[in-house]
DNA sequence: TGTCCCATTGTGAAGGTTCACATCACCCAA
DNA sequence: TTGGGTGATGTGAACCTTCACAATGGGACA
């Protein structure tokens, strides 16, 4: 076992080591001004010899910032936004502490959430694609700290971070319909969830507005399982189509799976659209056709928003900076999932 | 805009209100004996009424724990084993900071993440599967902080928790010789991470000793496009195979779709077998052969782990709790990628 | 030579919680 | 009635950094 160094060092031991005041080391440390070339250099070597490290939490109760971020997350929106995120939070300079929400539904598990870490974090990013809390709540729950949500409702009057869900959608059902296809089924994800409501209210409304028939409504979980089951539920409902919008690129996986093993051929017979272009939606059977959204650009963006709203936040105390949705559209990805439907 | 609450209420606010001291409230916020029950009546709605939460700082500054612990991941560790532990450590009480390393090669990035949370993280737990630092330097860098690793080498003199990569390539090749195949092609993930590494040299072993000849050795980086490449490069060589085993389950998935548009069928032409069991990995065409890995029981066993050496280090000063390896096993799941060699 | 300025260095207090110890009142037994 | 024990409550210092301000000394300038 190697001689642990128990106790860390403080100002006070590399000013006595230093033979100056723990101000002077201060200075040097935070390379302030007036501190004389001769002492600086002492005072240098003696925090390298001590490995003196700052007390972050003695920083933290002096100045009320700790530049710690909690990403908080709510079931259901692990996956995608969370590496940009949690990469962006770094390039920024802050330490993110991350909170998994079990219950989303319930206020008392984001309030303890809160709880744990309050005056210890000096904003929140929560992905929170759940309709469970609205802004006063959170606004309230948070204390007055700042927070950004991502993922959320589009439109609403939030701090927040979203794709056009509704622009996504219509890309899709407008891509099947120029194919020539008319009937149009979907397998939704969960309908609580903001982004998948909206991808399926966009899509029935898509295709009313094209004088086409609405499908019966099956969703889905956004897992691969869900897919799988939705389409055999879909087509032991009897209801023919010709292409097939899923949840997500998981749940469409599972579709074509399910297909494949009803005797439909994709795209040949079936037509079949994802959502996020995951990485392996280009190598699934046949390539699948999906909604492209750039999880790093919102990742980037949240932070940076979340990050200048701390900024303003502490320049002044009592202006908390304005509040704005900040909206990105995705793009189609045209693979080969998707055909003319055959004559 | 709701009055937001811009100071917290302290012991001393809660003290005034209630009409006691600052210590009175302190034992009845920590549920401490000898207060009397009108006292602890008056101060429990006092904390109510201001909303009073301890300061996390104030408390990790006198008392020298945090009850953070600090997550590190390494470049490439990131998907599996994260959900889990970030599950295990809100479970075991613990609040968790996340740390990416960009760059996993350097001493100076580890270090440099080490020091921005100094004295605020009361152990680590590192995902860290590429052997660029030894036990002495890591024990060097968290200065004496009680640290677990996971999935590092196997065998390796270290608070560890690793899953046995040589037994899971063991079973794999057993399976395809069982099957009746000689001819087994590898294509590994990339060889500096001691998992894909071990599975590699694992799988190169078996084939050895049971008198089979070792393909040519074709290395990708566990992305999906890297066994779509791998598996051109293969084919490109010219040595002919009947079986193929992938270094994790996405790049069986690259694999699946190279093989496919050369000409040859799965499992008809060519069994294939993955790592990992990923959700979906039953859902590919066909489903895949894989090793499953409990990554929620390596999760929660290597929380375990370090939350025991945290207590055991405050239990006394000096001893730093036994160094040992906990080994869990994978499983070989069999489906359709796999079958007898055609005759 | 005295005064002012400025570079350099030091002192004291604050921030909120924790812990050891002190104080006070009260009850019971000797 | 007094001493010891105990329950209830309060005081002071410590943890480490930060910040406002004080103090010292030397040089420049009048």
């Amino acid at each position: 076992m190697p001689d642990v160094q128990l106790k860390q060092a403080t100002l006070r031991d590399v000013a006595d080591l230093a033979g100056v005041s723990y101000q002077t080391v201060w200075r040097v440390v935070k390379e302030h001004p007036h501190v004389a070339e001769e002492t600086r250099r002492r005072v240098q070597a003696a925090v390298r010899e001590l490995d003196y490290r700052p007390h972050r939490a003695a920083q933290v109760l002096t100045t009320g910032r700790s530049y710690i971020l909690q990403l908080m997350i709510f079931e259901g929106g692990y996956g995608n936004p969370l590496p940009a995120m949690l990469h962006w939070i770094q390039e920024y300079g802050y330490t993110v502490v991350v909170t998994e929400i079990r219950d989303a539904t319930s206020r008392e598990s984001v309030r303890a959430a809160l709880r744990e870490t309050a005056h210890m974090v000096d904003g929140l990013l929560m992905v929170m694609p759940y309709a469970h809390l609205g802004y006063e709540e959170l606004s309230e729950l948070c204390q007055g700290r700042p927070f950004v949500m991502a993922c959320t409702k589009l439109g609403s009057r939030m701090p927040s971070v979203v794709f056009d869900q509704w622009n996504g959608a219509r890309q899709v059902v407008e891509h099947l319909i120029g194919l020539g296809h008319r009937r149009i089924a979907e397998i939704s994800g969960p309908l609580d969830n903001y982004d998948a409501g909206l991808r399926h209210t966009s899509v029935s409304r898509c295709l009313e507005l094209n004088g086409l028939e609405v499908g019966p409504t099956v969703a889905g979980d956004f897992d691969v399982c869900s897919g799988y089951s939705g389409v055999r539920e879909l087509l032991a409902s009897g209801w023919d189509f010709s292409a097939l919008v899923m949840g997500n690129d998981h749940m469409a996986l599972g579709a074509l799976r399910a297909l494949r093993e009803a005797g439909l051929r994709v795209p040949e017979d079936v037509s079949v659209v994802g959502f996020d272009d995951i990485p392996e939606a280009a190598y699934f059977d046949p390539p699948l056709t999906t909604v492209r959204q750039d999880f790093d650009v919102l990742g980037r963006e949240s932070v940076e928003y979340l990050v200048s709203l701390i900024e303003t936040s502490h320049a002044s105390e009592t202006w908390r900076g304005s509040v704005q949705q900040r909206v990105f559209y995705p793009e189609l990805m045209i693979r080969q999932s998707t055909r003319p439907v055959c004559a």
